[in-house]
This record gives C-alpha cells, sequence and structure tokens, in this order.
DNA sequence: AATGCGGGGGG
DNA sequence: CCCCCAGCATT
C-alpha cells in the first residue's frame, strides 16, 4: 500500500513533468533503447543526444551495426568517452544477429549474458522497450531511493547496493513500468538533483526522510577519494607540413583503445631517438607548454613537442601502427588530442 | 571487493 | 580547482 502511494505519486508527477521528446523515446524500439543507455551510462543526457541522433542515422537497426567495421562504429563514439561501450557494443550486435534473430533477448538473463550489459541496462531496456516490469538502478534511482529512505552511506558500497535493489524491485509497478522507470530517472534529473534539490516541487517530498532529518546535503554520501595520481609523458606531434600528422593506432584495451593518438614517449631522449631511427630531422623540434588530461582515476600531464618535416612522404619503419592522417572529428581522436592538433595546425 | 575506464558541465 | 553524471567489465 505505502509502495503503492509512492508509485501513484511518481507516476502522477511524470504524467505532468517527466520528459517524453528525447529522442530515443520518439519510435520507441528495443534497439533505440539499448543504443541510448549504452551511451548514458556516466554520460549526461545533453551530451549523449548528438551521438545518438549521428548513430541512429547511421546504424538504424541492429543489422546494420553488426555488419560494419569496428573503426566506423569507434569514429562515431570519439568524444564520447568510456570506448569499451563503443567496442561491447559492436561485439553485442554481431551476437544478437546471429544467436538471437537479430532481435534483443526479453529476458534479464539472455540480456544480462551480452556485453555492456549490466543489472541496471538490462532493466532499462525490457522496461522501457517492451513494458516488461523490470527494475533499474541507475544514479537518479540511487539519489531519489536513499534520501527518501534516508539511506545513509555511498551507495556503491556492496551492502548498501543490494539493499537499494531490493528497494527498486519492491517499489516497480507493473503497469506503467516504462512511465515509472522513466519517471524516477526524471525526478533524479530535474527535481532531486544532487545540489539544491527542489523539495517544495518533489512528488514524495512530503515523507522523504531526509529532507524530514535536514540531511539532503548529506545524502547519498559521496564515494571516498584518494587523491589522484600523476603519469607524466612526453607527446610527438609529427606533422607533414600539409595538415597531416603521424598518429598511431592505440591498442583495443585500456586508456582511449582502439582510437587513433600520438606516439608518447617517457622522456625527451626517446624522442630524439625515435627520430633519429625514423631519419627524421627533429633539429626544429618545439616544445608546447605541459598539458594536464584528467580521467577519472590519473591525471595525465603530458607536454607536446612539435617537429615539422616539410615532407610528404616520410617513411615510418616498422612496425607500422602509424599512418598520415588529417586530424578531424571522423577517425576517431581522443577529444583532448584533436584539440590539441586542431590549434598547431592553426 | 577494488579498480579501470572519458569527457563535458557546473560550482 | 573540485565534483558528478542513465554502469559495466575485469581482476
Amino acid at each position: 500500500m505505502q509502495h503503492e502511494n509512492f508509485q501513484r505519486a511518481v507516476l502522477g508527477w511524470f504524467d505532468q513533468y517527466g520528459r517524453t521528446h528525447l529522442p530515443w523515446q520518439k519510435e520507441r524500439t528495443p534497439y533505440r533503447v539499448w543504443i541510448s543507455e549504452i551511451m548514458l551510462q556516466q554520460t549526461q543526457v545533453g551530451t549523449v543526444i548528438p551521438y545518438f541522433e549521428r548513430f541512429l542515422a547511421r546504424f538504424p537497426d541492429v543489422e546494420s551495426l553488426a555488419e560494419s567495421s569496428f573503426d566506423e562504429v569507434i569514429a562515431l563514439w570519439a568524444g564520447l568517452g568510456y570506448y569499451a561501450r563503443a567496442r561491447n557494443l559492436h561485439r553485442a550486435a554481431r551476437i544478437i544477429v546471429e544467436r538471437h534473430r537479430g532481435q534483443l533477448p526479453t529476458s534479464l538473463e539472455e540480456l544480462s549474458a551480452l556485453p555492456g550489459i549490466g543489472r541496471s541496462t538490462a532493466g532499462a531496456i525490457l522496461s522501457l522497450g517492451s513494458g516488461i516490469r523490470a527494475p533499474i538502478l541507475d544514479g537518479n534511482v540511487k539519489r531519489v531511493l536513499c534520501r527518501h529512505r534516508g539511506i545513509e552511506g555511498w551507495p556503491g558500497n556492496p551492502r548498501i547496493l543490494e539493499k537499494l535493489w531490493e528497494l527498486s524491485e519492491a517499489l516497480t509497478p507493473s503497469i506503467r513500468v516504462a512511465d515509472y522507470n522513466q519517471a524516477m530517472m526524471d525526478l533524479g534529473a530535474t527535481v532531486c538533483t544532487k545540489r539544491n534539490p527542489g523539495c517544495s516541487t518533489c512528488p514524495v517530498g512530503r515523507d522523504c526522510e531526509a529532507f524530514r532529518s535536514g540531511r539532503i546535503d548529506a545524502i547519498p554520501a559521496t564515494k571516498p577519494r584518494r587523491t589522484l595520481p600523476v603519469k607524466r609523458c612526453f607527446m610527438l606531434a609529427l606533422t607533414n607540413g600539409h595538415g597531416a600528422f603521424y598518429l598511431e593506432k592505440r591498442q583495443n584495451v585500456g586508456v582511449w583503445g582502439g582510437l587513433w593518438s600520438l606516439p608518447e614517449f617517457d622522456c625527451e631522449e626517446d624522442v630524439y631517438a625515435w627520430c633519429g631511427k625514423q631519419h627524421i630531422d627533429c633539429s626544429n623540434l618545439e616544445r608546447l607548454p605541459q598539458r594536464r588530461h584528467t580521467f577519472s582515476h590519473y591525471h595525465l600531464d603530458f607536454v607536446p613537442l612539435v617537429v615539422r618535416t616539410g615532407s610528404d612522404h616520410c617513411q615510418i619503419g616498422e612496425p607500422s601502427l602509424g599512418s598520415w592522417l588529417i586530424p578531424n572529428e571522423t577517425i576517431g581522436l581522443p577529444a583532448p588530442i584533436l584539440k590539441l592538433l586542431t590549434e598547431i595546425a592553426d
């Protein structure tokens, strides 16, 4: 009964204030919901929208995605981050075509077995895409539930997490499950925000424990953080004077996996040695100011070293994982590298 | 259970 | 500068 009141309040709020015109809500299919959910992992709605539009224009269905090359997928993904998502998406598309006749599975077990789809994403695909009752637990839902029930402690704590899953499962209705799950995310994104939440307009603010006890700013607790380590390197920006740079394809694992980037070196001497080996004259080497790029787990401090060869056909010896390419948005460059090369080219 | 994985936006 | 955001895979 308590749960039904909660559901009724949330759904009533959704009817008036919920988001209903997001791109993946238009022509709602499991495929479109799937793509959007993967892109939305740890990524804000406003960032995702242009990527989603481009991606769907190129890959309107699972078959077109499965038939594509990974290079084309990663190029459309460049700038979104968490590139393993693109790899998993591509792998999953091929599995869906080969093992599921091109249809997304309709059970939590089968969905979760696909690369890149965990418990929450599987629940979202089922509920939003097919109206099947399944709970979700993303950052928004965690925040709403933690506050409403006055749950202290960091939501990433496995003990807390399990409690939240139980709660989400118990609260999820069997009718209007798509609207309900969407409403919970919208509520977290637009009312129950991290800072300055709009408790006065919240449909469940009257019986929110955090609001009642004045703990809104303290719940949910923040992740315990250590100071980020700093990694340093030199990046060689070798350019031929005609807008092209010598770029290397990175391995499909680790940071910037599968993207093109500049050759990296631990020290400047290694750069000279490398150039000497390739018979490249680096006497005009120009050292740009150090830049910092911050990942979620470390700072990368790198010094760009610019060498202009003035030669179109400078041969780079093996192992030849490199190519001379003109940097642009379509080839799959990390955002900070694209920014750097654009500045150098100017 | 802890760690790795990005980039954009806001304070 | 700091923090967070529609999480998942790997170890």
